[in-house]
DNA sequence: CCCCAGGCGTCCA
DNA sequence: TGGACGCATGGG
């Protein structure tokens, strides 16, 4: 099967991942948000600046006015947007009680309720939801839409539940699969399938189109 | 100077 | 429903 394959051929490539950065599950789902449209590096200055103030708790970040919390995640771009996104996110999690990985909910109703707060869209969901709250929830991104499309695998205006479904429909349901294979995805992106790059002989997947 | 990055909401046809 | 646009910083 293509799907399997394509992983195979990555993981022996790039190795383990071992996605998502950060030191805690509240760090990383912080950083999910931070990273909209955005690079890791400019992430990564924001989040630092959170943890040198001693900020990476919900309600430190919740007691913060705006004013100070947008200084703080300026390198990260967007800053008006993301830090109403942060809040609204943070309100969310300290209703749920504050746990991300003790709550006693389906991941689909999880997945609505995370997708009901603005500036959370699928891509952010589905992150936390994998990485944050160890659901076992499929990620899509740029990256992934990228890859496929320029191998002719999907559609370029392909939906994100139309190419989620594909991962997911040729793959087990595992944590951990769909974790390495997200991160995996990234890493040929960054490596192999750049934007303005039309096709990449390096590309590691052209030895799987080759045999078939 | 240019283009781009681990999206999303809004507007408009 | 789907394409264009604004949001913003920092690196190449």
């Amino acid at each position: 099967m293509l799907i399997k394959r394509i992983y195979d051929v990555l993981f022996n490539t790039f190795g383990p991942q071992y996605w998502w950065p950060g030191d805690t599950l509240l760090e990383i789902a912080i950083g999910a948000i931070l990273t909209q449209n955005t690079a890791w590096a400019n992430v990564e200055k924001a989040i630092n600046n959170l943890k040198k103030e001693g900020l990476l708790s919900i309600d430190k970040l919740l007691a913060i006015d705006n004013e100070t919390l947008k200084k703080l995640i300026r390198p990260a771009g967007f800053y008006n947007q993301k830090s109403e996104r942060l809040k609204e996110f943070l309100i969310w999690l300290k209703e749920k009680g504050g746990c991300l990985t003790n709550i006693n909910e389906s991941t689909e109703d999880l997945r609505k309720e995370l997708l009901s707060i603005k500036g959370i869209g699928p891509e952010t969901a589905d992150s936390i939801l994998l990485y944050a709250m160890n659901r076992p929830v499929f990620v899509v991104d740029a990256y992934t839409k990228r890859v496929l499309s320029r191998h002719n695998i999907i559609d370029r205006k392909a939906d994100y539940h139309e190419v989620q479904n594909l991962f997911v429909n040729n793959l087990p349901r595992d944590l951990n699969l769909y974790k390495e294979y997200h991160a995996l995805l990234v890493k040929l992106g960054k490596t192999y399938c750049k934007k303005n790059q039309p096709l990449c002989e390096a590309c590691p997947l052209t030895e799987v189109f080759l045999i078939d």
